[in-house]
DNA sequence: ATGACAATCAGAGATTGA
């Protein structure tokens, strides 16, 4: 079964890219960020035609997420536990159906700029509420996965030039500390159990010519329990997506699992 | 140190992103 994250940066602005996307990569589930869109406006049918059972979670103007999937999802959840003054939606789970049942949870983890101030204090205090989360689902023992945009940057080598990123709200010690918190829990980041070194990015900036010059960051993440570790095949990120017309400034990102 | 670029809402330019 292949899994896709991919923050496509508003669904209006992506309406020919993504269809284009989805008849290649063929993912049987694609978990959306930034749709930029609220539930009624979201382009369901184009989905719904491909096949996919469509579940959103959207807002005006910003945010929003999305669960596309080929298989049956079940109990849909919306927003992320812990603070019922949230309003930004950025949190969505479901249950796929498959072979093995797999509990799909898809974030879009709040940026955090400017540092200091109230948006990195969101940003730290949502990622606590993440890690509550899934300590609640470990508990279950079912087979889950945490996937999206986490806007960290884990470590050094997942930025081409980690000195540009060193006051950042993306890899402030803060913030990489409390990803390891998540990953220390025992949850396995699905790029790295496949792939070392540096060089692979998910994000380079519409400005000043980062794609050209391969100046980009990884911050969109895969992040699975010991159970769904274990149906783990590949994991693979869609560069090529970043050079093709009209492209998001993140490309998709996917996991094979055999399940 | 700043802005560069893109998207949204609105119908210009501010806001947000990373």
């Amino acid at each position: 079964m292949k899994i896709a994250t991919f923050n496509i940066n508003g669904v209006k602005a992506r309406i020919d890219t993504l269809p284009r996307w989805l008849d290649t990569a063929q993912p049987d589930v694609a978990v959306l960020q930034e749709i930029k869109s609220v539930d009624e406006n979201f382009p369901r049918e184009m989905f719904e035609d491909r096949g996919y059972q469509v579940e959103t979670h959207g807002q005006k103007s910003f945010n929003g997420v999305a669960i596309l999937s080929k298989l049956p999802l079940e109990d849909v959840t919306r927003g992320l536990p812990g603070d019922e003054n949230d309003e930004q939606a950025r949190y969505i789970e479901a249950t796929v159906m498959g072979e093995t049942a797999i509990r799909v949870c898809g974030l879009y983890l709040p940026n955090g700029n400017p540092t200091p101030g109230p948006k990195y204090d969101y940003k730290l205090a949502w990622m606590e509420r993440l890690i509550s989360r899934a300590q609640d689902l470990l508990t279950s023992e079912e087979p889950f996965l945490m996937t999206g945009d986490y806007n960290v940057i884990p470590q050094d080598e997942d930025a081409a030039r980690p000195e540009a990123w060193t006051q950042d709200a993306l890899a402030l010690p803060q913030s990489r500390a409390a990803f390891r918190r998540l990953l220390n829990l025992g949850l396995t980041e699905a790029f790295r159990a496949r792939t070392n070194g540096p060089g692979h990015y998910s994000f380079w900036d519409y400005q000043a010519g980062a794609w050209d010059r391969n100046d980009g960051i990884r911050i969109d993440h895969f992040l699975l329990s010991p159970q769904c570790a274990d149906l783990l095949l590949d994991c693979q990120i869609d560069q090529q997506e970043r050079g093709l017309t009209k492209p998001s400034d993140h490309v998709p990102v996917w996991i094979d699992l055999a399940a």
